[in-house]
RNA sequence: GCCUAGAUAGCUCAGUCGGUAGAGCAGAGGACUGAAAAUCCUCGUGUCACUGGUUCGAUUCCGGUUCUAGGCA
């Protein structure tokens, strides 16, 4: 027991909504730690998709390494056992340097599969032919006939999953398929998981009103900032429109006009009540996510260098740093 | 000034052949374990503009007032 928690790496889990400053937090902190920023966003891995994803600049970054951004090329896709694969690189990178991994992000899926070291690899998954014959059976004989199916191999699942949550149901009836085995009591296995990061988490928080300003605000700056062109520049250099890169809030949203489908207006709008529900969704992953000290960010005046300098204290009281 | 159409949930509107009303959007809450910035679930009481009248009963019918669009002068 003693031996594993002083082989357990060290970390910082920096996690909240979108436009709530975890970026430039984790740079503050890890200028301060000499850390390095493991980026926990399943949309800034992709090159040539800067405005709309809100990635560090080069300034911005001052410095501090940044791994996990910039991973891919926006045709690609990456599934969380990517992700996953690439972050334990990143670690492992860290932990030979003998650098503190800041983990800030907020891709809460992604983030905790990090932390916990969840297990994908029971099936060999991507069959695109087995998706496809879901989907067509799906849209032959309608949710619901798909949803039975699931309920004749897991039913436990099947009272988990909405019916109509088509993605999911598909995700359980492929696990079976695969594998063999129910994915109801594969997921009961994966919850039971302990974090294999000795990590110090905060979430950074702010009152719901001045966060939607924040992130109204920040979407203005993104259609200063050319979104419309990057998202042009995207599309003429061949990204099919279907790529899942382009499924980013930001993203879908200008490629509709672009296509005509709306005004350039409409599609910002869309943009603003897109990224608010993101963050409430983000939101509620995080709530239930464990380990995490919520900081008010407002009672830090906003300040990166506060709220950095707040961890850092927290951090060392916890023993992650010496 | 006159005519017409409106005035119903934060917004856009539907509806009640008279028995105090409902959709979409916004908003709130939740789920999530190889698509996750994705996907999915749940939640709708509001002086039915104001004011008289008819009626057992009016948001609904009638009159007036105010406001907003059009149109005519």
């Amino acid at each position: 027991m003693r031996t594993e928690e002083e082989t357990r790496q060290k970390a910082v889990v920096i996690a909240g909504p979108t436009a709530s400053g975890k970026s430039s937090c984790a740079v503050a902190l890890c200028q301060m730690t000499g850390g390095a920023v493991l980026s926990m966003d399943s949309m800034q891995i992709y090159r040539h998709m800067d405005i709309g994803t809100a990635k560090v600049t080069k300034e911005e970054m001052q410095g501090v390494r940044h791994y996990l951004i910039d991973i891919l090329d926006p045709d690609e896709s990456c599934s969380i056992s990517d992700f996953q694969a690439a972050a334990d690189t990143a670690l492992s990178d860290c932990r030979k340097r003998g650098v503190l991994p800041v983990l800030a992000g907020g891709t809460g899926f992604y983030l905790h599969a990090v932390v916990y070291g969840n297990d994908f690899s029971e099936d060999s998954g991507a069959n695109p032919a087995l998706r496809e014959s879901f989907e067509a059976f799906a849209a032959e004989n309608g949710t619901q006939a798909l949803h039975e199916r699931l309920k004749a191999v897991d039913p436990e699942a099947a009272a988990q999953i909405h019916p109509n949550n088509v993605k999911r149901v598909i995700r359980a009836l492929e696990f079976y398929e695969e594998t063999g085995q129910a994915i109801s009591e594969h997921n009961r296995q994966e919850k039971e998981r302990k974090p294999r990061l000795d990590f110090a988490g905060f979430l950074l928080q702010e009152d719901r009103e001045r966060l939607y300003e924040r992130i109204n605000r920040r979407v203005d700056r993104m259609r200063e900032a050319g979104l419309t062109e990057e998202v042009r520049r995207l599309l003429s250099a061949g990204l099919s429109p279907g790529a899942t890169s382009l499924q980013a809030i930001g993203y879908k949203e200008i490629v509709q006009y672009l296509e005509g489908k709306c005004t350039e207006d409409e599609a910002y709008e869309a943009i603003r009540t897109g990224s608010r529900h993101y963050a409430k969704r983000q939101i509620t992953w995080f709530k239930r996510e464990p380990g995490l000290e919520t900081l008010d960010i407002d009672t830090f005046d906003c300040d990166p260098e506060k709220i950095a300098g707040y961890m850092l204290t927290r951090i060392r009281e916890k023993g992650i740093l010496r």
